[in-house]
RNA sequence: GUGGCCGUAGAUCAAUGGUAGAUCACCUGACUGUGACUCAGGGUGUUGUGGGUUCGAGCCCCAUCGGUCACCCCA
């Protein structure tokens, strides 16, 4: 028989390690919100030719990575590689920039790429991931980053490289990479041209995409591209004052950033600012780039807007967030507050009931159905976590009180039903050891 | 798409070509109503799969599937 299994790179995840998922979604959300951006949710698939055209079709997303199929009448549709198409398609098909000057919108979800799984990469993965619509201004890209900072040590992530940079737009990027040509053209030091020194994969990017030369991990390219023009020194004069406020900003922020002139994304949409995280923690491999992003003003207008709407917007890949956190998973976990476990079953309806509505008051309360001995609940309810266990049997029923042991304190009381909730109340007060979410 | 490494118990890993094991986890008991500690027991396995070589294969050979890491690229 063949054995049924996950696709590949496309992984299941189980609790304890869904909590921490739960953890940084949970602290996301809260930081967006606060920023002001709203959720919108758009659907995984979308028409082909969305993504050909805010992509780029040169890059090697829309190439070779994309999932495509053909729909039953035939057109073609595409697994979203990424969310800010889609999120654009949306804004401009439901003529959001008619009803509000400016838009904030996060989104979270699955994205699917079709490329060689390894470690911090996967043929779908999750983002989060925002956009600021029609909003020009360097103060709006500044505050993103800065945002993201926030962020990144709200979930404990301290080992971060904040990287910016300003790749230029339509007016800046030709006489930019005249120079670079021009550059690599020329004799290097040995008197030879540097081009014909380049690894293979540049050599065929000097007329795909020369900004990515730049981005080698070649030893021999990174020698080679050391004296390179910067595009920095290229741009004209509108983005120079800007990329230049946003640094100002940021450091009013107080962010720590490093401005790296060699930062080139992937995505053939970017303009102006763009910017990555990049995380230094030992639960990440060679894929290091926790969360990307950067200004896109044309965007908008190439896929049908009316007029100029600049934006900015970034994602975060939660799969490496989660692995630059350090702890356990089963620390982020919530652990029951009460364990109810009981001797025969007149007592163990009764502790349903008391479940119940301890429950309906929003305690967090498990009770255990088996008829098995005591040791053994007791068993389970320490492999649980819970802080307090509630032991039932015929006396206490009788009596009309439960035993309520102190996990932690190894001691218990007898206490009356009504007892019960101050008892787990005055616990959340003073609280043993717990993440909260 | 290219390359390296690895597939043995739930997990991490051992086992000159000669009876498949350890540790942790798990289960039972000591304690017939009390966890975590201690002690005494318990192996829970199609050695990924299919073929080949051999008296004999977890080990050698071929194929295949899967995993993993890296390149490319990116979150």
């Amino acid at each position: 028989m063949e054995r049924l299994q996950a696709v590949k790179g496309m992984n299941d995840l189980l609790p304890p390690e869904s909590a921490k998922w739960q953890f940084v979604e949970t602290r996301a959300r809260a930081l967006l919100e606060a920023y002001g951006y709203r959720e919108v949710r758009t659907p995984l698939v979308e028409p082909t030719t969305l993504f050909a055209r805010a992509i780029g079709v040169a890059t090697d997303i829309v190439e070779k990575e994309m999932y495509t199929f053909t729909d039953r009448d035939g057109s073609s549709l595409t697994l979203r590689p990424e969310g800010t198409a889609g999120a654009v398609r949306a804004y401009l098909e439901h003529q959001v920039a008619g009803r509000e000057g400016h838009t904030r919108w996060y989104y979270s979800g699955p994205m699917y790429r079709h490329e060689r799984a390894q470690k911090g990469r996967y043929r779908q993965f999750f983002q989060i991931g925002a956009e600021a619509l029609n909003q020009p201004e360097p103060t709006v890209d500044a505050e993103m980053i800065a945002m993201l900072a926030q962020l990144f040590t709200a979930l404990g992530i301290d080992d971060v490289d904040v990287l910016v940079n300003c790749v230029g737009g339509a007016e800046d990027r030709p006489k930019y990479m005249a120079a670079l040509r021009a550059y690599l053209e020329a004799p290097g030091p040995d008197g030879a041209p540097r081009l014909s020194r380049l690894s293979e994969t540049s050599q065929r990017r000097l007329d795909k995409n020369p900004l990515r030369i730049l981005d080698s991990k070649d030893p021999t390219d990174i020698a080679l591209t050391a004296e390179a023009p910067s595009i920095l020194d290229h741009l004209g004069d509108a983005s120079k004052a800007h990329f230049d406020a946003v640094l100002a900003t940021l450091r009013e922020l107080g962010v720590k950033f490093t401005v790296d002139a060699r930062l080139v994304r992937g995505l053939d949409y970017y303009t102006g600012t763009v910017f990555e995280v990049r995380g230094r923690g030992p639960g990440l491999g060679a894929q290091n780039a926790l969360c990307g992003g950067g200004r896109y003003d044309a965007l908008v207008e190439t896929l049908g807007g009316a007029g100029k709407t600049p934006a900015v917007g970034f994602a975060f890949g939660v799969e490496r967030v989660v692995a630059s956190i350090p702890g356990e998973p089963a620390s982020f976990a919530q652990a029951p507050e009460l364990c109810l476990v009981s001797h025969g079953d007149a007592a163990r309806r009764f502790n349903l009931a008391l479940a119940q509505e301890l429950r309906g008051r929003g305690y967090r309360v498990d009770v255990d159905h088996r008829s098995a001995s005591m040791k053994s609940q007791m068993k389970r309810a320490d492999k649980l976590g819970a802080r307090f266990v509630g032991v039932l049997g015929e006396d206490e029923l009788q009596k009309g009180i439960l035993m309520l042991r102190d996990m932690g304190a190894g001691e218990q009381r007898p206490v009356t039903r009504a007892e019960v909730e101050p008892a787990l109340a005055a616990a959340r007060i003073s609280p043993t050891v717990k993440q909260e979410a």
